[in-house]
DNA sequence: CATGAATGAGGCTTCATTCAT
DNA sequence: AATGAATGAAGCCTCATTCAT
């Protein structure tokens, strides 16, 4: 049912399969179509270029993400356990097939053309924000809350997931992610005793 | 003099700002060479490669740079002017042709070739060191001396670096990463009065 | 009444539409189904081929053309009035759907195809003769009648035609074929004054 | 000598033979690089596009053509004998490599490319004025001369050529313009005894 | 050392045409 | 009768690279 649909979802995903496996240099209209198992006319049928289907794929991508971050993280306001749970959705990230590689080649890619980098900047935004709102909840009700400029903190935040990213990208060790989550984890837990703690404490 | 090498840099600093102006899509064997005011084939009489070319020109810009980070912040021990340096550092590298840039634009390609991913890694590594030891000496002699894991810090700031310069060269907008420093700036002050400026006080 | 033949004409129409507005260059099996409205696979059910619609469309204008100019030309033996009636059928022409138009693409795609250059050719025959006829009525009963190889003259009005179309085409301008019609009117006036009207005169 | 200029009409030249033997349709990179004996890519070394070596090959031709006609036909006065010239420039023509072919070809394209129309249409003006000019010193000095529009009927002989042209092209048939310059010489020659010949025969 | 013409592979895209529905 | 998704060939063009000069 919905054949169009289908047909668009199954390009998509075969888009962000192959810029995931090949890089954006690999991903041709060619290696698009023999990833997803069909001829390269299809792709020019459903979308007008080459640069509109990766656009579709970004947002594609990216709305599903996001999805799955504002449910995992919306009304987290403990710091270890915010940081546990961004372990596992990054876990799972890794798990998917490839979407933030794939992004990655994306942002890569953002210099050759206006409408992707115009498209990735729209996207950058959002996440920002919704970083900024998830250290305001972290920071609400402690004494650092009037301190904190939380919506640079939350850019500085995407900028740092970005930068490991490309840095991960390079060298394929995704261990050395898990390394930074072991570092950052004995800071979660002192801003937890201290900062937010002693409140909670003095709720028991 | 060495006419030889002379036609080299001659070549690396075309390399340098065709990737910068033009981005890695747009830089090719004839873009370079307009840009150098040169025919194409002389690229292949110096490298055998375009890729060699460009490794050569990575090679050239980091080395270049990394030694006025390392003149400039070597000795810095105080938070503040830490970051007051970083900030010079910046304004100069924006100034300049465009490294930075054209290093952005080889990290974006860095899918495409293996060595140009082997040769960031290699590069990646020192700047990751270099600012493991400024970290190292902020803390030297602070309570948190031993507890600051200076390595993964280091990964994390030239990570972050990576990414405001991803994020900037989404946008162009520059005053964005002004911001940010002025943003960390009561931060350093805080560091430099507490942790530092304590026992600095009391040496006094 | 007879869906199948109505079918065809929308087909037709189409076709010649889409000639007339895009150019034989735009004229594709999409662009004529987006001109009527319908789907490129409806054309592969009522003709064989992109290029057996073209033929039909062609003799489908020709012969209405055809009939047209017939019926306004046929019995006029006055070289003022031929003329008159030539420039409303010019008039009526241009206001069509452009049938004329898409008779000139035809003959610009002629040597793409050998079956429509065959019946461009067997179109030109029966205009050449309806001309050669015109040519004789205004000759009979004059002077001239037995001197004027009528034809060769009406190929060479064919010709003309055909020719001032293809210019008129170029430039858009079809003010220019009103200039020629106003410069041929006295001549056409002198000949029906000296020529045929000496001996109608004395009939009178 | 002058290798570029030299590579450069080995262009025009495989274009123009194209043109004429493959028609506009067939006339493609591959085409052309086939007629020529080079590779496809040396038109984009030399040329923009397609559309630019086409444009090149419309001048080099109508330029070449122009100056045999104004020097063949230049100081002629006489019907018959300039009726004569045009027969032989006309087989010269053919004899050619197919430059009228090409041209026909060119026209025929015309509304593929705006480009390709605004050129034929600065040639057609030229062309026109031309024939005007030699219309004027037919009549110059007959009783005539003030009441024949050169500049009409230049643009019509024009056109008549052009659609002359354009039936020769469809049937191959070389001879039919053979008989129309059979056809119109009686013409040429009563032109020459009355309307010239009254005053030449003063003359003498 | 340098030039610049030439090559050939490969990328994007369009299109006539087919076929399952 | 009609639809519209899919195919595969072919067109245009770019580019790294080579090579005669």
């Amino acid at each position: 049912m919905a054949p169009r649909a289908q047909a668009r979802k199954r390009l998509l995903e075969a888009a962000i399969r192959t810029l995931a496996v090949e890089g954006y240099g690999g991903t041709t209209a060619r290696s698009i179509a023999r990833t997803g198992g069909f001829a390269p006319g299809v792709i020019y049928y459903h979308f007008d270029d080459l640069e509109d289907l990766l656009l579709a794929a970004l947002r594609h991508t990216s709305e599903i993400r996001m999805a799955c971050y504002k449910e995992a993280l919306g009304s987290c306001t403990d710091a270890t356990e915010l940081l546990a749970r961004l372990r596992e959705l990054y876990a799972e990230d890794m798990r998917d097939q490839g979407h933030i590689d794939a992004v990655q080649e994306l942002f890569a890619a953002s210099s050759t053309s206006p409408r992707l980098r115009a498209e990735l900047l729209a996207h950058v935004e959002p996440w920002a924000d919704f970083a900024a709102a998830a250290i305001r909840r972290l920071v609400q009700g402690t004494a650092f809350e009037d301190m904190v400029p939380s919506r640079e903190i939350g850019l500085m935040a995407v900028a740092m997931f970005l930068g490991i990213q490309t840095i991960t990208h390079l060298d394929g060790d995704r261990t050395r992610i898990e390394s930074l989550f072991a570092t950052v984890e004995p800071a979660a837990i002192l801003w937890d005793a201290f900062a937010r703690g002693g409140s909670t404490l003095s709720d028991k």
